[in-house]
DNA sequence: ACTGTCATGTAAGACGTTACATGATTAC
DNA sequence: GTAATCATGTAACGTCTTACATGACAGT
């Protein structure tokens, strides 16, 4: 249900198309959560057969069409009851950590291969993370913008403080995970001699 | 393919049943992988025909039956071709934090509840695997005493040190979400005021 | 004319979950 | 005898990925 979640919450903000929800699975919010077109279009239809959303047809040009989809009341209370839902919180399936515990099935060079794979995966996170953190204090956020747009003012602070807070967790795990691996490296280091 | 991994990684060590599989995904291994008997029975079946495995038939007592998996060779090979393939990082979908950005949309009462949450979730698989590393450390680890009786002289410490390395990870990784949790906690207060 | 981006999908298959079904053996 | 645990599955469903299909519009 986390998909169909992440949809309410971006159309809660404003009405959007399937293809400009795809987008923002690319960008803002990508970061906390992703879906391709082939998973986004049929989930909108079904929200909107349980009466979650309802779709504007628009015309673009001569022939062109897009679908706008705002939402219901009922999707609206959908999303807060999911808010306030416990979590489902999954098993743990954790290919980096597996491989880890095996690396002594490999050689040296292969395993620091690893290590550095996954730092460099992570540098990578960080490094959207840290801007998109810059992009909040600076107010260049455009998601937050769009947001604060259609907030009351008393509530303007919580949502700023609270998507920092969302980010400052994503940085700090990609901390971890950089620091695990280096640690990883000196350790294949200390094993070869 | 990380399911057939972990099940190689397992079976690589000494023959096993599908059942004891199941077993080991609760304890030791299941603190990275986890998967259903459901899942492990029909693939196992098809590692067999695939030759990665061979299943050995054998009785208990007067009409019981199990089925002893034995990895072969080429089961050996592509363990270790996963070893040394890149790891397929998947796109985040990550609900506590997805949740974490809308916190203003519910009141503190609800946002306290799930962040606490969150920090008792971790704090049990805390829990889990600082006692793992305590039994690492004395040499108490069932999984580990397995793993070294079939290991070389020369590669134990590896071993060990690997094994206790990905459980150091997971704990960083841990304390990071509860440390966290806390700031959120402290920023609902904050807010509040 | 051609490229890029807007726009919406289908199809097949891999992966995972939950619930249920069935029967044997072991320990009390 | 009865409960626990050993042992192996099936069925239905939900989620996610990858690859492909189709066409319109906008700018050069």
């Amino acid at each position: 249900m986390s998909l169909r979640s992440a949809l309410l919450a971006l159309l809660r903000v404003g009405p959007m198309s399937g293809y400009e929800l795809q987008k923002q699975f690319s960008v803002s919010v990508g970061h906390v959560w992703h879906a391709p077109g082939s998973q986004i279009y049929p989930e909108l239809r079904r929200m909107e057969e349980e009466g979650l959303v309802v779709g504007e047809d628009q015309t673009r040009g001569e022939r062109g069409a897009r679908r706008l989809y705002h939402v219901t009341p009922a999707g609206d209370a959908a999303f807060l009851d999911w808010m306030r839902s416990p979590l489902g919180y999954l098993r743990v399936r954790d290919p980096a950590h597996l491989r880890a515990a095996y690396l002594e099935s490999v050689e040296p060079a292969e395993a620091r291969a690893f290590l550095r794979a996954h730092e460099e995966q992570w540098r990578a996170e960080l490094a959207q993370w840290e801007s998109e953190i810059r992009r909040i204090d600076a107010g260049e956020s455009p998601m937050l913008q769009r947001r604060l747009a259609v907030t009351a003012d008393e509530e303007r602070a919580a949502t700023t403080a609270y998507k920092r807070f969302t980010y400052e967790g994503l940085v700090e795990r990609a901390r971890t995970e950089i620091a695990w691996a280096q640690r990883g490296l000196a350790l294949v280091d200390r094993l070869e001699r």
